[in-house]
DNA sequence: GGGAAGTTGTCTCATTTGAGACAAGGAGCG
DNA sequence: CGCTCCTTGTCTCAAATGAGACAACTTCCC
């Protein structure tokens, strides 16, 4: 992996796949793309592609993996940052990747793609949770009353959210629309008693 | 030539350079960019750019001679087509290619590939030339007759005319463009009584 | 003038890729 | 069912590229 990222072919194999998969994901949608598709209109041989992934969910993987590992690093610099801050900083990230994360996650996406972004989305949420149990009480044994069903439930309506906010394009900023998730999800706490 | 252009990689390489070259022009403009800069943003080594050509000017002449090929094939497609409809053609063509005339031509563009393209344009016009003289009153010795006097004074005016025209947003579609630069070459042969 | 830093143009060798063929397995159709 | 067409996933060998070093040259700045 380290390897890899500093093989300049490689990283050109990898950013020309990704640029055509987003074109074509665009113009006729994820699921009926076949390989040879994506690697024409990469301008790389399918052998290269096979070499290089299984399929072609595994490329997608592959640059959600980056993009999750930008979004991490982006989160991790000022280390003494207040929870809010986090989901302005998600958004922001969205944003950043607009085109790849509209094209996986809109109407012409992938229900395979939505699937692994809600579990992505409900590990945060958990770390979220716990991150902010800890600044307003933090306990003994924190760690075993942490359960799935509030974060899956907030996991799919945040995705709800991007793609909404995507597919209107952005009508107001990151900060806004992280706000209006952050109230909805502090509501949705406080109800469930899960907050605090 | 033949062979490169079924070459995949080399085709690739071909297609980065231009682009990264296009972007770069833009930002910094041509004469002060290096080759090391283009190899970068292209994302290929520039082993790999002298491999393939001499130096950032046989870049742009291969670019550019390609352009001209495309261009030349657009307007023998129909053999029978009357004159003006070459010059609309023309103008379609800059429009097809309007990021790279325009990055080549503008203020940030290289007096040497103005230049080129005026060379280009006089060889051009000095067909048209021949094309209308033959289509108007054939001749018998009509090859020793055409100088070079009136075609470079109207390449010069196309070049500006096309730089105008793109650096203004084309504020009018080719055909009106072209119908203009028609019109003030016409007038220009007439005047001088080089046309008829 | 002279030194430092950057660029050019060239080279070699390891690595990645392209072309093309192949069997296996759908998907659509009569 | 049988047929055709397409896609997948894998393989080999030839070809292009990447990394890195190099001398020669320019530029810039002291």
């Amino acid at each position: 992996m380290s390897q890899k990222a500093q093989n300049l072919r490689l990283r050109r194999t990898q950013k020309l796949l990704r640029e055509a998969l987003v074109e074509l994901i665009e113009e006729r949608g994820f699921e009926s793309l076949t390989v040879g598709e994506i690697t024409e209109r990469a301008m790389i041989s399918r052998a290269a592609f096979y070499r290089n992934y299984q399929d072609k969910y595994a490329l997608v993987e592959q640059i959600f993996a980056e993009a999750m590992q930008v979004l991490f690093n982006a989160l991790a610099t000022p280390a003494t940052e207040h929870p809010p801050e986090l989901w302005v900083r998600f958004f922001e990230h969205i944003a950043d990747y607009e085109r790849l994360y509209r094209a996986l996650l809109g109407r012409k996406g992938s229900p395979w793609f939505v699937q692994k972004m809600r579990a992505t989305l409900i590990d945060l949420l958990k770390q979220y949770q716990r991150l902010a149990a800890g600044y307003a009480a933090p306990r003994q044994n924190a760690s075993t009353d942490v359960d799935d069903f509030v974060p899956t439930l907030l996991a799919a309506m945040l995705v709800e959210a991007i793609t909404w906010w995507l597919e209107h394009q952005r009508p107001y900023p990151p900060e806004a629309i992280a706000n209006r998730c952050i109230a909805l999800a502090t509501a949705i706490f406080t109800e469930t008693g899960t907050w605090r």
